[in-house]
DNA sequence: GTATTTGCAAACGTTTTGCGGCTAC
DNA sequence: GTAGCCGCAAAACGTTTGCAAATAC
C-alpha cells in the first residue's frame, strides 16, 4: 500500500473522531481539507483501511456501514432513543463454553441496547 | 398488526432456521408454500417483525442483511474463512462499569470473530 | 518507468416505495 | 365498510467499478 494524502486524510479523520462516522460524513470532513476528493475514493480507502486492519466497522441503528479508528479493546451502547453510539472501555470476559467447541476467539464486538441517562432525564 | 398468510409464513421460516438467511433466501423458501409472494412484501413483513420484536438483524460478513428468528440468549461466532455464524447459547456478563455510567441495558448482541474448527482441520 | 491511486460518472445489488386491487375482521 | 395487506414494477439508496489522467517511488 503506498501512502497517499488522501489516504492518510480519511485515516487521520477517523482516529480523531470521537463519534463514529459513514463514508459519506468522512467524505465531507475530508472534503474541508481536500475540496476536489471524490466520495469513491474515500470508499476505496475505507476498503483498504479495514483490509489492512487500520480500522473496523461498526455495528450501528441504520442501513450505513458506520467507521472507527480507535482500535483499542472497548465496547459499544447503542441508545435506542437517540441512536447514539457510547464508546465504553472494558474488556468482557469470553465465555468458556467457546473453547471447549474448539473456537478460538481471535476478536469480539459487543453491543448493549438500552436508553442512554440523556433520552432517559429529558422524557419526550 | 393484522394477520396475513404471508407474514405468517415469513415468521414460520426464519423460526425453524437453523442457519441466519438473508431476505432473499427467505423469499425463496417462502416461494415453495406461497409461489406467488413478491419479495417486497418479504421486505415488508421482515421490517414489521423487526418493529414489534419478533425477529431480529444479525451481524455478517457480507453487505445484506440476516435475519434470526431465535430470541433466547445467545452469542454469535463469525469464521473469518468460510463466513458461517455458529450460535453459541450462553450468557455472557454485563461489565458493572455500564450501570456506573448511568446505561441501563435491555439487550445485548456480541459477535465472536476467529476461524472455526473445520476450517482450522482442513487446512486449505 | 511503472504500478498504484485518483476523480468522474456510470453501473450495481439490495432495499424501499407508490399504486390499484384484495383481504381480514 | 375500511384499515391494513398484497403483488407488481419503478425508484431510491449506499456502494462498487471502469476508465484515462495523475502520482508515488
Amino acid at each position: 500500500m503506498r501512502s497517499s494524502r488522501q489516504r492518510d486524510a480519511v485515516l487521520e479523520v477517523l482516529r480523531s473522531s470521537c463519534d463514529h462516522p459513514t463514508a459519506d460524513m468522512i467524505f465531507e470532513r475530508v472534503r474541508t481539507e481536500i475540496p476536489n476528493i471524490s466520495l469513491g475514493t474515500v470508499y476505496r480507502n475505507l476498503g483498504q483501511l479495514k483490509d489492512e486492519g487500520f480500522i473496523t466497522v461498526v455495528e450501528s441503528s441504520d442501513t450505513k456501514v458506520h467507521y472507527e479508528g480507535n482500535l483499542t479493546d472497548h465496547i459499544h451502547f447503542l441508545c435506542k432513543k437517540c441512536h447514539n453510539i457510547t464508546d465504553v472501555w472494558c474488556k468482557s470476559p469470553v465465555p468458556s463454553q467457546l473453547a471447549k467447541m474448539g473456537l478460538q476467539v481471535e476478536s469480539q464486538k459487543t453491543v448493549y441496547y438500552g436508553v442512554c441517562k440523556n433520552c432517559r432525564d429529558n422524557i419526550n
